[in-house]
DNA sequence: CTACAACCTGTAGCCACTACAGCTTCAAGA
DNA sequence: TCTTGAAGCTGTAGTGGCTACAGGTTGTAG
């Protein structure tokens, strides 16, 4: 007897999104860019998938979801597939993007601080000629930030 | 005698950049998508910028570099044109900015852990398929991180 | 008057998708 | 076996907020 739906050796395209939480268009998508390899296709032309596809596909989302580029995930991909390479450039990747998410999280920081300190000054109601939202966006001198 | 040229009553575009921070073709994308209103222009059908233009692209600069969208700053810059109006909706965006702000900062810093916690283990120069950063990403198991 | 920087318009490209139009295929029920 | 409707297909265009050309015109200093 054949193995339950959910277990099947190939499946559509459908139930890889579902399975990998990555929409169909975005699977399309990635097949595009090169990212997934292209997969067999039924008689009638229908992309069927197999296991690897989902195991690559779930290290790309689950890249994605770390913010990494793809082109960074290309990379990290060529790198998963040749294991005898050294794994220094991968470390490379993540460590700068670590540093660009950190800054990332500064700069919001302060981004933060000042939209904090414009929002509780105006509580509203008052009009708009007054309004401290608008002064603060119309008068740059008290304010130290910086350019994004 | 005419004043110095920093000075002057209506400036080209170059010099409404330079003064600003906003390079050239951005100034001519604001204008285009209607933040900007049409200067007047020369003879030469260049374009001549004038003081309250100097203040509007500040503006638009300084809510930028908060992060307003372009779309919230058009709606900031009609509170402003309209001073009897009231100061709610201004103090509406921006809370809702700093709100999406903060959802922002709250993401990153769970990615900043996760990817901390990979490149940390990692430290290079061993071969890929040990790789620290490979396996983390094949490997979905042990982290609970969410979508971006 | 000449040379050259600065300006002009219009279009295409960036990233990582997302949405749609207009078609074909698959699979389950009658 | 036939029908129906979901799911699949390709290709193109749109998103946001610019940025970068190409190929021309204007302004201005020497």
């Amino acid at each position: 007897m054949r193995p339950a739906k959910t277990l099947e050796r190939v499946i559509p395209i459908g139930t890889l999104a579902e399975r990998t939480g990555v929409k169909v268009e975005t699977i399309r998508y990635y097949e595009q860019v090169g990212l997934l390899p292209e997969p067999e296709r039924s008689e009638g032309n229908q992309r069927r998938y197999g296991r690897a596809h989902v195991e690559r596909l779930a290290f790309i989302k689950h890249a994605r979801d770390l913010g990494f580029a793809v082109e960074s995930i290309r990379t990290l991909l060529r790198l998963s597939d040749t294991p005898g390479m050294a794994c220094d450039e991968a470390h490379a990747i993540a460590a700068e993007h670590l540093d660009e998410v950190r800054d990332k999280i500064a700069r919001l920081r302060s981004l933060e601080a000042e939209l904090a300190r414009i929002a509780t000054v105006c509580s509203g109601g008052v009009a708009a000629s007054d309004c401290a939202v608008i002064e603060a966006l119309a008068d740059h001198s008290h304010c130290e930030h910086h350019s994004a």
